[in-house]
DNA sequence: TTCTTTGTGTGCGAGTTCGCACGGAACAAT
DNA sequence: ATTGTTCCGTGCGAACTCGCACACAAAGAA
């Protein structure tokens, strides 16, 4: 294996950056570069987990969901900051929430009984439970900003953490995407769109939203965006 | 130590109940009781966490909220289901959330440190990180009724998850407190709890709610309770 | 090109919650 | 019995989002 593979296998998903080496060889051969397409359902509610997902580029978002399915909602976005399936590394083999990938990227995938196996190892144990703190910290967060929130200021941060994610400040998405995610209408998502336009702090066109200035909309975000963030920082950062 | 020692701690909450006896004796070694009087803070923003608290009777909340503390809503309820201070199991010593006692009540309390310890048992580790799991479906069906359900319906669903952990049709909170909990006007309660009060769920005087039909609560909340309760269940029940 | 699909812009009435504000009722303490 | 405090009931205009509906525009297929 040449250096660069393992800067690059490492570089791609922070969750698996900064493994020490005796622990990341073993970590890598039950992993499996895959393609993320926009869509793909990774974990139905109710069904048993097969795999977990290490993206390294693209957005993946957990949606909670009535069982009926007639109400439905974000509660959780991964991105290269983390991984899918983080429920496995709590000790159960399904949810009943489901996931799919909003944004198309590429990732890294594990047999979830490989990763229950890895999980004896305690850096890793430690470095995955943080990590499901970490994003049970955002879904609160969630609900902070569903209930207190106009929608300008739930998509400024909703833009906000894909734009984290992305690493680019261009997000392909339609507004009729967004509508689902943030649970409001479509014409809602187009009004509120421009409003942030109004600002000078996006540019959209058909299927496509630029970031103009991160710092306008964690303005607009009032207060709502940065808490899970940090959290991340503090625990798996550097 | 009497039979019924046993017993009785064993039976007030259910997290630690069925704990094999070899490991029942080291743990409950650790425990101490503790009364939660209404109000008591529990664990400060930022600050680390000292103790962790299994209660017997009475109802912890976990508020999310903003550095500054001019939005808050409640993210997490925990009775004698679960445990507050779940992160310590994930492995840090502190979260950006506040955690008080809604409704007074008694418990049992382990220094953090002692938990620490006490997670290398395998069978202790499984049921408090499945416990996080239960709480974290809890969190994110808590964003789905902020984001999609009216007043009435998300009053209904407190209602309920309240009832669930008090194991007593008597609830007794002010409007004011629901309010904060909800996030949402003193006056909007009032106006919601007559509307429950109409269909005969409820009866509501000075400072006490007694539930008075289930089944109608449940109906009431559209679909939206259950689920957190129904994956409790599933993993941490008999 | 022409047609079709998909995505976006807009309008309007209705429903829900907000913010504010005040009156009255229950309870505790003196 | 009086006072002070907490809690509950109510009203009103403003703000926000909804649900529905339709026109237009851009991209792709035939």
């Amino acid at each position: 294996m040449k250096v660069e593979d393992k800067g690059a296998r490492s570089e791609g998903n922070q969750l698996l950056a900064r493994i020490p080496a005796d622990l990341a060889d073993p970590l890598f051969a039950h992993l499996e570069p895959v393609d993320l397409p926009q869509g793909l359902v990774i974990e139905q509610p109710g069904e048993v987990i097969e795999h977990v997902y290490f993206p390294t580029g693209g957005v993946i978002s957990v949606v909670a969901m009535t069982p009926d399915g007639d109400a439905q909602i974000e509660a959780g976005l991964i991105g290269r900051e983390g991984m899918s399936g983080s429920m496995v590394a709590l000790g159960t083999d399904r949810s009943p929430h489901q996931t799919t990938v909003q944004i198309g990227g590429t990732g890294h995938r594990m047999a979830a009984a490989r990763l229950r196996e890895m999980m004896r190892e305690e850096v890793l144990r430690k470095r995955l439970l943080r990590y499901c703190h970490a994003l049970s910290v955002q879904t609160a967060h969630t609900a902070l900003a569903n209930a207190k929130l106009k929608l300008d200021a739930r998509l400024a941060r909703w833009l906000l953490m894909c734009h984290d994610r992305l690493g680019c400040d261009e997000v392909p998405l339609t507004h009729d995407f967004l509508s689902i995610m943030l649970g409001v209408r479509r014409a809602g998502v187009t009004v509120s769109l421009h409003i942030l336009e109004g600002q000078g702090l996006v540019r959209a066109t058909r299927g496509l939203i630029r970031i103009n200035d991160r710092a306008g909309l964690e303005r607009m975000a009032g207060g709502c965006y940065g808490v899970p963030e940090a959290e991340y920082a503090r625990l798996l950062a550097a």
